[in-house]
DNA sequence: CGCCTTATTGCAAAAGGTTTGCAATAAGAA
DNA sequence: TTCTTATTGCAAACCTTTTGCAATAAGGCG
């Protein structure tokens, strides 16, 4: 059930990520709550540095940043993605989602588009059986150039 | 010891190599042809950190390993490859081929199967025209566990 | 064959991104 | 409020990759 207007719904989605550490054991601390605000307004993945450099001065050192985003991880509650910068980069995932999806990155500017398709089911589970492998998943990312690199 | 043939085989691949890299105007040094042997004895991609371990010690610096990669990549002799570890990793191109193709990578052993399988094309080009895209291309691994590690 | 020019190398330092040890701090429980 | 212990900040360490620079050696030319 959504509410009317975007401040409640903002506030309740925070209120949901806080409840969820709290199931986990996990203290809410002043770090991790400024942390999750970036990430519930952003919905690109962020680099680590991303998030630091859009948290007010000092609020929170980048060491925390990772120790964060590495258990933000291990719960669920975030998934990572690689462009193959070499730079980790963190998502948002609604409860109940895995957060399994895709980008299309520009490889001039950087903009990223959310892609929802998705490598075939059968044929990966037919990759997987042919070798004999189990759990199987894949990562992929598409690059290409953006409408405005092309002018 | 080797049969002749395949032997004879070998030289003519390392003559091959050594012949696209003269007609790009590259030196044959002591270093490259060493880096182009380990490459072509070995069918899965590997790291610089490997190729220079499997070097015989002294023979050519780290630096130079990376300065290799980079200029094998561009002249498309070798296609990277980034398993999400932090390491790129390299393997060789034939002639004529561009090298694109994927991998099933064991999460426990870290052992490799290539994959013939690609992202669907029909479906690629759809997303590229959707979002208004050119030039598109995919990054794409499988990852999962192998029957060794199942055991 | 030996010289010359200039690409290439080795070495050491630097540049990212990420992790970690440790003492100080602060959340949450009692 | 106090107590316990997870969490933080800071600085140093780690890893992969890049780079500046002087020394070296490939390949072209005479």
């Amino acid at each position: 059930m959504h509410c009317q207007h975007r401040h409640t719904h903002e506030r309740q989605e925070l209120a949901a990520l806080t409840s969820r550490l709290r199931r986990e054991d996990r203290k809410i601390t002043g770090p991790r709550a400024a942390i999750l605000e970036i990430l519930r307004h952003h919905p690109h993945p962020l680099t680590n540095k991303e998030i630091f450099s859009e948290l007010p001065e000092g609020e929170c050192d980048l060491a925390t940043i990772y120790r964060a985003m590495q258990m933000l991880e291990k719960l669920g509650m975030v998934q990572r993605f690689d462009f193959g910068d070499g730079a980790a980069r963190f998502e948002l995932v609604g409860e109940g989602n895995n957060g399994h999806h895709h980008h299309l990155i520009c490889t001039r500017c950087a903009s990223v588009v959310e892609v929802q398709k998705c490598f075939p089911e059968e044929v990966e589970r037919e990759i997987a059986k042919t070798n004999g492998f189990t759990g199987v998943t894949h990562r992929l990312e598409f690059f290409g150039i953006c409408p405005d690199c092309q002018k």
